[in-house]
DNA sequence: TTGAATCCATCGCAAAAAACGATAGGATGA
DNA sequence: TCATCCTATCGTTTTTTGCGATGGATTCAA
């Protein structure tokens, strides 16, 4: 049984003709006869009973025509899926995301881009870099926000920049160097360093050591906190200073401050970042939606001035 | 697009291979190949994206793999439907039944039937004789229980008898013919005769006047009235004697006797009637149950003894 | 690194299926 | 009775489907 036998049969029985059938179906006559017969054949049964003066379906001839229609109208949505999932409107997109660094524009990046794809299913997984890295080797999230992989790994992935950080020092507010507007990392080579966890984001607990060393000193003592929370907390109880991203700024009270420092640091960038080769639909009208986000994340997330 | 592309899809899907497929399918893997490419030019879209070491679906061909099997679910379930229409058990039966005669029997009959075709859907209609042959002609019903067709339009239908009856006669309770079991029908040649009315049941009507000219007279007044049980009334009234079928006699109450009646009236038959032609399996099911059951329908519906 | 194995795509040809045109048989209606 | 309309059947042509052979690409193992 072909979906054709099912396209004439349910001609036939619209029309209650065959002759009528094979004109809309621009078909000759005899063709339909024969796929008529051998559906009949197919099923063992009798669908059309021939009378002089026209036809009738019989009673196996209704109940096939009912459910031959509800086929059809599958096989149209069948294409019509299709057609939506290879445009990306419809289907599941999984997104991994560092909730420090990327969860404070995720949550308006996903409705926007929801506005034009109501049908796209977004999962969101928050997960450190390294578990980000995990999570598309074993094929559990298509699109990641985080800090740029190893380079080894690069030729597998393609990423993009979302937007750049720098490191800034937060001091005491009553802290000697809180004067300046830019503070020169040398005078704090005698400092413990408070800082954000080593495992949980190695390329900043990296890029700290590196900035220090441009200065030309290594930290003294490091202390780490698995909360940035923790870590603000720490300097504004006098234990120490500490190198952080300048986002941070909002989890700042009175008892500390945040300045620029010299020498400056890397640019520390956010990425999004996704498998190379071919890719998914939802995920190209993501990333189209995403492109268009950028200038006003950026505005948002980078250290005004 | 035939079921074809969806069976070589769904094999090749299930499978995650093209040459595995091959072999489940019992076809050459360039068929399967050429299918798919086929399929995916008719859609629009890559449902299968060719890496080396394996296949891997695309979001399009996830979409795709859903309806496709939902499809030939639902074709498999389309042959089911027609095997059990052709079978009769599944469809909807009509049934116009006179209500005084075959009433009594037809609730049993109708759950004897249903009991081993559950999913027959029954429709009962009441209806004469005359309304069953009108209901004939418009398609209305598949069956009718009724008197008798006339002669002239018998070889539109077959028919068969269910059950046969005699007119037996209706005295009140102190009448002089009330003493003897068999009466003599002469004997009440100058009665009013109460009846159930001609145009309710011409066959009927027809037995009275034919019996009665078969007891040598014809009936001097006859009172007709629309519902049996006002002909009883009738006739414990002391308005008349009433040529009727024996089954009534759960009508009488103690004001009023049946006899039997000499010369006897000719059997009157209650009939299964419907078209001739060729016949939906639903009726010729319900045909098998109804001759099954037709000695116990005999057996209540003919007088005793 | 090389050779064997596996997988999918392509090509040309053969087999099968579908469609066509002609025509026959049956019923209807003027 | 003839003309008309409908469906079934037959033989032929066209289209589709399938097969075998082959090639490029990759993987695995020696």
């Amino acid at each position: 049984m072909e979906l054709r036998h099912l396209r004439y049969f349910i001609a036939v029985a619209s029309n209650m003709s065959f002759s009528e059938a094979s004109r809309r179906l621009h078909v000759a006559q005899p063709a339909i006869s024969q796929t008529i017969k051998d559906l009949e054949d197919e099923l063992g049964a009798k669908l059309v009973s021939r009378n002089s003066r026209g036809i009738e379906l019989t009673a196996a001839g209704n109940a096939f025509l009912a459910e031959a229609r509800e086929i059809m109208v599958r096989a149209d949505g069948a294409k019509i899926a299709v057609q939506r999932a290879s445009k990306g409107e419809i289907g599941c997109l999984r997104i991994g995301f560092l909730p420090c660094a990327a969860g404070p524009f995720i949550p308006a990046l996903i409705k926007l881009h929801l506005k034009e794809f109501p049908n796209v299913e977004v999962r969101l997984h928050d997960m450190n870099t390294e578990q980000q890295l995990k999570a598309f080797e074993d094929g559990k999230i298509d699109i990641g926000f985080a800090r740029p992989f190893p380079k080894e790994r690069s030729k597998e992935f393609v990423s993009e920049i979302v937007y750049e950080d720098h490191l800034e020092i937060v001091l005491p507010a009553r802290h000697a160097s809180a004067k300046k507007s830019v503070v020169d990392l040398k005078d704090l080579s005698g400092e413990t360093f408070v800082e954000y966890y080593r495992r949980g984001s190695p390329a900043l607990f990296g890029e700290v050591i590196s900035t220090c060393r441009k200065a030309g000193f290594s930290p003294k003592t490091i202390l780490e906190f698995g909360e940035m929370s923790s870590v603000i907390l720490a300097v504004e109880s006098g234990l120490g200073v500490s190198l952080t991203l300048g986002f941070f700024r909002g989890l700042l009270s009175r008892e500390s401050v945040l300045r620029q420092i010299k020498p400056a640091s890397s640019k520390i960038p956010l990425c999004a970042i996704w498998p190379a080769g071919p890719q998914e639909p939802v995920l190209a009208s993501f990333l189209q939606t995403l492109r268009a986000r950028k200038p006003t994340i950026k505005r948002k997330m980078e250290r005004p001035g």
